[in-house]
DNA sequence: GGAGGTTCAGTGATAAAGTCACACTCGGAT
DNA sequence: ATCCGAGTGTGACTTTATCACTGAACCTCC
């Protein structure tokens, strides 16, 4: 029976009859659940898997702002189904992904019945708020090869040793260059921190033990 | 009769009821709502006036991150307000202001019993994420230089012609130095966009011109 | 009105980061 | 084997950030 934690709260007879009428849709790597100017059709939530999200400015350069993971709101789209505005940002799907999709009428009513759904929607709420919140500082005072090694860090800690991704994305992970990533890179290369291969960064020495911890 | 339009839509008595409890605040230019990490006692509704909410990060520097005028919704407090987390910023009254404090109990109520209010609550939720995702990119890609000058524009069409701010300050809004606003300010008095004095920058030429139209 | 202190602004030197241009190289595909 | 495109390396230059210091404007207290 495949649910989102949001759900627990209500009676098994109302979960049951609230789940009967959507269904979990599956989505590959790769898929993107919403465009930039597309209008939003429900409110998703994420069963399993991972989804990023970024967006694009005026400027042509793009910055992933946060991502989403098991249990996960999709909060974004709650404002967009509210104000009835296009999204501003696109969400693509990083790891296989399950998730479901609320239609309006059934949200409205969720948010009706249920405290329990109105305090979960609030506090996803708060989460995102905080996290952009943060993002703002850390785009705005932090240092850009402290960022990458966090970044990298943060990955290492998942237990990833050896990352594929380009300089490119991850230009677009911190909001920068390709070519401040491949500098900033080399440099790592240099300390003994990482080895570099075409597509692929494998974390070594501090890098990788402080990862470990 | 003190009112914030989110209450428009309840019936009057319900409105009259609702009102009975809570007092409408006054606050003075310099006055803080709260610090980072205080925690939230109610949820905020701006009568009038103007607020500008900003955060010190770790690096220890400040940027401004929204500003609150008549008829706002400080959406920061109701994620404080669900996870009983401390605020993340801060909030400094900048004009004369009104507000009224909406405490947790009648929050709750508010939000079970009134669609109208969820979906006003929704709503300023959407566009506060949007404002910052619109700040992420924009302190990400824009050239700080096309930054101020969006700033003295944003000002000169509301009117004023003579900002009183000093530079320190103006680096906090964009999140800046006050070297580099100093340097930036020369430049556009060097070429007749703006006068400067201690404190004070007067707009003229084109950035006045186009500020009224 | 001056002395002294504080806030504000200007500026040089240097480092970090972003931009532009272009070369090289690795891995497929034909 | 050759070709081609995505990925990477790097130099030259601009913009922005940081550090250190100077000087100017304003305030307060005699």
């Amino acid at each position: 029976m495949p649910a989102h934690s949001i759900f627990d709260t209500l009676s098994d007879t109302r979960k049951r009859e609230t789940l009967a009428g959507i269904n979990v849709m599956r989505f590959p790597p790769g898929q993107v659940l919403f465009r930039a100017g597309e209008h939003c059709q429900g409110l998703p939530l994420v069963i399993k898997g991972g989804v990023k999200v970024q967006m694009t400015g005026a400027s042509g350069h793009s910055i992933v702002l946060y991502r989403m993971t098991a249990d996960d709101i999709c909060t974004l789209s709650i404002g967009c189904l509210m104000t009835g505005r296009g999204y501003r940002a696109e969400a693509v799907v990083e790891e296989d992904t399950e998730a479901v999709m609320i239609p309006r009428p059934l949200f409205d009513q969720l948010m009706e019945q249920s405290p329990d759904f109105r305090l979960g929607i609030m506090e996803s709420y708060g989460r995102r708020l905080d996290d952009l919140m943060l993002l703002v500082e850390e785009v705005a005072f932090h240092r850009m090869d402290e960022r990458l090694e966090e970044w990298l860090l943060a990955r290492a800690s998942q237990g990833q040793k050896v990352l594929s991704i380009t300089h490119q994305e991850l230009g677009v992970e911190l909001g920068t260059a390709r070519e401040v990533i491949s500098r900033l890179l080399k440099e790592l290369e240099r300390k003994q921190r990482v080895r570099l291969a075409r597509g692929k960064i494998e974390l070594t020495g501090l890098l990788c033990q402080q990862g470990v911890a």
